[in-house]
RNA sequence: GCGAGAGUGGCGGAAUUGGCAGACGCGCGGGACUUAGGAUCCCGUGCCGCAAGGCGUGAGGGUUCGAGUCCCUCCUCUCGCACCA
């Protein structure tokens, strides 16, 4: 039966298929907008039904004749606006305040667009096209971020060269976009690959080279902030009398330097990787190892703008998360710098804590640490000297040099991955070296543990197991003394401590002949000690950061290549700005190594820049390209500078800045930065790039209900069930067994409680959640099927009504029928259906509206803009919708009102509004039509009701009128007859008339009959 | 462990400053139109209850005439950082 219907279909679809065509070939144009011909529009959208739709939605009618046709409408639309250019932005408009609204641009993988792309995509095109319409001048770019590894490892993997990939996926990603209608300018495209492009990517390059950084530098900037530290050009550096290699001098002070310094090498990428792009020891891509190993790196000074970096977080609007997380990721932390002599030094006599001065690099006899708590000095029992710390050699005795070896050894070839992810057991050795505590003057052992990290402070701490947790449990260990030094009160001074005391609380026990801290509270400890150090130049204040600086070079070949040459003599010279582009060599093989030599070392004669210079072959990461994106978006096309001075004033900062939150570390920290340096400069306007940041939250996979089972096939309840690492596996009884996860429809689920259990068997709970899209899960959703299944619109519309825009949040087909559904909807209410062509329907009327309908029209404009407005776009859909379903049931519908729901609808799902606002008699696109207006009074009502509580509980409801005071108010709820019954005999204690909103009773429990 | 955020129907989510909990959508139930309906339209739908009514915003306590919203304690989940001295 069901397959005789088929055959019915498929018969009646392919002679309309047949008309179609034939019909096709005969009209110039069937996309063409202009030439919308009333009595070909019955042909022409059947002919896409058929086409496109037959497979997804072949059982739909589409007898009633015109239909919702997305297809036709959305393709219309699109050449419309890409014909007519028109969201072109030109660079000034008399009179137009201007908006700059910025995406995160993608990176164009081989995979496409996955929804999760759109998602911040269209709640910037909404807020544009809204703010185009209240007449602002808005920027919106769109571009690509296109070096980087993933391309470079697809095009290995393929054979194919990058730039070819990298090409192809650029164009689909781009037909993607373009797919969605969004309105950005696309003669403002760029590509981070570019030479054009690339080229001012070097040319900042050389201005990082060509700054150095004045940390006493007081300046005033254009707003008139008083600002510490400046970068400077190179040439201003002073160079102190003495220095005779002024080149070395210069080069160890610039922004961008070479260095030797232990780097993140992962073998399996084949480069060396920033701090920021490893996690837990592995890399963040792909998650391979990474072990640490010398190398000689270009590097990006950011510690030197650490400062500044946190406090200007004060000038943007961000979420507090990013903000938080940036603080986080500079950690800036402030204590002291103490000397601890060693004893050894004290052999040859003399005070090992004699006044003396402080100088900029401990000198030989003296370990240097860092510590945020120098009020517990008098506590440090031991120190702690980092496995690499170059004292160690030198201290070790001859009777300890076989241990520590081997435990410097072992310490070496852990990855970070083991030091930091294997339990906290302290391990470590003793060297046989003493240092003198200079608060106690006792002598107290050196250790090494690698617990203390070579790469933050001085790479070397005083113990002080009392007041810190990890020293504690190494005191505890090895059989270390534990001291006291800061008790909760005076009293507690003498307590004994089972766990370090790390809080601030009152000093006690930190005396000696010269100073006393003992009962002071811990900040005023932490100021007396620190100047008694610093009066004898054992110490002084000191402010450390987590920060390090940024590892700029990747032994990579799809990257931007650096404008540095190298002469033979060690020396570093940068091409001459005429130079630029220092174009990427083409490369047949351009393999990694697996060593850390560049594949760019390969292009022979490209290297050999002159007989004395050769280039440098490293290249810049991916993050160099998107440091300054959105300053060439300004001016694109600019063939003699990055970007136009007095463009680059007039729209920056970007007002709107909409990503994930994966960023918020890596390219928001690295822009910030190349933004600063280049403010200092005087290249930018601002010191910030970035207003305000929205990060959109994550679109996860549909629910999924996963049941376990036994590999006997014996069902087991979700909360048995455990991953210990290797798998899954539940525990039954005493013994542990093997499960496996199997997905079971939703409709065998039910809620019980607050679980989820299994229809059939209620004593099964059941898993019910959402995850991550991937491609190993299978739950990953193209936007193209979305598209062609229900429009570009009505993705833009799910994308926005699933939730709010920070959410995460998960997907649903359903969903997205419920909206498409919606647009039919809408389409209907406005287009006649018994007609075979596109009309009005004769409902839609020019008359004036009904008091209800312009109270409906105006609170739905009224609703709507203030959620565009605030960037709640689930609830201004939801507004939309309340109109349509209020306005279908109206027999006569002024067209007044359905051209503000028009112009409403217009920036979420702007092909469906185009082609009604067409429908509705106008010759140009909406898309510069004013925004609706409505009159205040329409607000208001006349009469409200108004809840009526007795004891807090819901019992009535009365009608009065809006402005009714507080008397005639609660006369009116004492009249209520239900209100009156249930008052009748009873006392009224208290009435609470709060006028507009409710009236409450309190009575007497009891009625006194 | 530290930091940030979040827990509301079967589901996604609404709910100015404390003032009618559950807007809107999905799902589900019923009906209409139909040869047919996975289209469309109409009605219903937090839970318990025949009803009257009662109970309901992770749990417990508090403030208040009144708490999803404010305060305290706890639980769970998500994200970030994690031996940073």
């Amino acid at each position: 039966m069901a397959g005789r219907m088929c055959l019915n279909l498929l018969s009646r679809e392919s002679s309309f298929a047949r008309r179609g065509s034939s019909r096709d070939r005969s009209s110039s144009r069937p996309n063409s907008p202009s030439g919308l011909s009333r009595a070909g529009g019955l042909v022409e959208a059947s002919l896409y039904y058929a086409r496109s739709q037959s497979k997804s939605l072949s059982k739909r009618c589409f007898l009633a004749m015109p239909a919702y046709h997305f297809q036709r409408i959305e393709a219309k639309w699109r050449a419309y606006w890409e014909r007519n250019k028109t969201f072109r932005t030109p660079d000034y408009v008399p009179g137009k305040p201007k908006l700059y609204v910025l995406d995160m641009f993608p990176y164009p993988s081989g995979e496409g667009l996955h929804v999760g792309h759109p998602e911040g995509y269209t709640a910037t095109d909404i807020l544009c096209r809204y703010k185009r319409m209240r007449g602002y001048n808005v920027l919106h770019p769109m571009g690509w971020d296109a070096f980087g590894l993933p391309a470079e490892q697809y095009a290995v993997r393929m054979g194919v060269h990058p730039r070819e990939t990298t090409r192809k996926n650029i164009d689909n990603f781009r037909r993607q976009i373009q797919s969605l209608g969004f309105s950005y300018d696309w003669d403002r495209e760029i590509d981070t690959t570019d030479p054009e492009y690339y080229r001012w990517t070097q040319w900042i390059f050389l201005k990082l080279f060509d700054t150095w950084y004045d940390p006493d530098f007081v300046w005033t900037d254009e707003a008139g902030r008083t600002i510490r530290g400046k970068g400077r050009p190179i040439a201003e550096l002073p160079i102190p009398e003495g220095v005779d290699d002024v080149h070395s001098y210069r080069d160890a002070r610039r922004l961008a330097y070479r260095a030797q310094a232990p780097v993140n090498w992962c073998p399996e990428l084949g480069t060396v990787l920033a701090n920021e792009e490893v996690i837990d020891g592995k890399s963040e891509i792909g998650g391979h190892p990474v072990v640490r190993m010398p190398l000689n790196q270009w590097m990006l000074r950011i510690t030197a703008y650490a400062d500044r970096l946190v406090e200007d977080l004060e000038l943007v609007d961000w979420p507090r998360a990013i903000k938080d997380m940036q603080r986080n990721w500079v950690g800036k932390s402030e204590g002291a710098e103490v000397d601890f002599p060693l004893a050894e030094g004290n052999r040859a006599g003399g005070n090992p804590v004699a006044r003396r001065e402080w100088s900029a690099t401990p000198d030989d006899g003296t370990i240097r640490v860092f510590t945020t708590r120098p009020d517990t000095l008098f506590g440090a029992t031991y120190m702690v000297l980092a496995p690499e710390h170059a004292l160690v050699e030198r201290i070790t005795t001859a009777d300890r040099r076989e241990a520590i070896a081997a435990y410097r050894h072992a310490a070496s070839l852990k990855s970070d991955l083991d030091r930091t992810d294997l339990s906290r057991t302290k391990t470590g050795e003793f060297t046989g070296a003493y240092a003198i505590n200079p608060t106690t003057r006792e002598p107290i052992p050196i250790w090494i543990a690698d617990y203390v990290l070579m790469g933050y402070g001085t790479g070397a701490i005083m113990a002080v197991p009392g007041h810190d947790e990890r020293d504690f449990a190494f005191a505890i260990k090895f059989g270390l003394p534990i001291r006291r030094v800061v008790a909760a009160s005076l009293d507690q001074a003498d307590s004994p401590l089972g766990a370090a005391f790390v809080e601030a609380g009152i000093a006690v026990h930190s005396s000696n002949d010269s100073v006393s801290l003992n009962g002071m509270d811990t900040n005023d400890a932490k100021r007396s000690i620190t100047a008694w150090l610093a009066d004898r130049g054992l110490g002084r204040k000191a402010v450390n950061y987590k920060l390090r600086d940024w590892l700029f070079s990747r032994q990579r070949y799809w990257g931007e290549p650096f404008p540095i040459l190298l002469g033979e003599d060690g020396s570093i010279r940068s091409v001459d700005e005429t130079e630029l582009p220092v174009l990427l060599p083409d490369l047949a093989d351009f393999k990694p190594s697996g060593r850390p030599e560049p594949p760019l070392g390969k292009a022979v004669d490209w290297v050999r820049y002159s007989d004395s210079y050769r280039r440098e072959t490293n290249t810049m990461p991916q993050w160099a390209g998107s440091c300054w994106y959105y300053l060439r978006y300004i001016d694109p096309h600019n063939l003699e500078a990055p970007w136009d001075k007095t463009l680059e004033n007039q729209w920056m900062p970007v007002d709107l800045y909409v990503g994930g939150a994966e960023h918020a570390v890596l390219h928001l920290l690295y822009s910030r930065f190349w933004h600063k340096a280049l403010y200092d400069r005087g290249l930018t306007s601002g010191p910030e790039p970035f207003h305000k940041l929205v990060n959109q939250g994550m679109i996860l996979g549909e629910t999924e209900y996963t049941a376990y089972r036994t590999e006997s096939g014996k069902l087991v309840s979700a909360d048995c069930v455990e991953d210990l690492g290797g798998g899954l596996s539940a525990r039954i009884g005493s013994e542990q067994t093997i499960v496996h996860a199997i997905k079971v429809e939703s409709e065998h689920v039910i809620k019980q409680g607050d679980a989820f259990v299994l229809a059939s068997d209620g004593s099964i709970k059941v898993d019910a959640r959402a995850h991550k899209m991937s491609k190993t899960r299978g739950n990953v959703v193209n936007p193209d099927s979305v598209v062609k299944d229900f429009g570009a619109d009505s993705l833009r519309l799910f994308e926005m009504f699933m939730g709010p825009l920070e959410a995460v949040k998960p997907w649903s087909m359903k969903g997205v029928e419920g909206v498409y559904r919606f647009l039919g909807r809408a389409w209907r209410m406005i287009v006649a259906i018994e007609h075979e062509d596109v009309r009005l329907d004769p409902r839609v009327q020019n008359v004036e509206p009904t008091p209800l309908q312009a109270k409906i029209t105006a609170r739905t404009i009224a609703g709507a803009t203030e959620d565009i407005e605030a960037m709640r776009f689930n609830t201004a859909i939801s507004k939309l919708m309340e109109f349509v379903n209020a306005f279908t049931g109206f027999e006569i519908r002024p067209k007044s009102s359905i051209e503000a729901f028009t112009l409403l609808l217009s920036p979420f799902a702007p092909h469906l509004a185009e082609e009604l606002w067409e429908l509705l008699g106008h010759q140009q696109s909406l898309a510069y039509e004013p925004w609706p207006d409505y009159d205040p009074k329409h607000l208001i009502d006349e009469t409200i009701e108004i809840p009526v509580q007795i004891n807090g509980k819901l019992r009535g409801r009365v009608v009065v009128a809006a402005g009714l005071d507080r008397e005639g108010i609660e006369i009116a709820a004492r009249n209520d007859p239900r209100v009156a019954s249930l008052l009748d005999g009873k006392t009224v204690k208290k009435a609470i008339v709060v006028p507009g909103k409710l009236v409450n009773f309190v009575v007497s429990e009891a009625s006194p009959e």
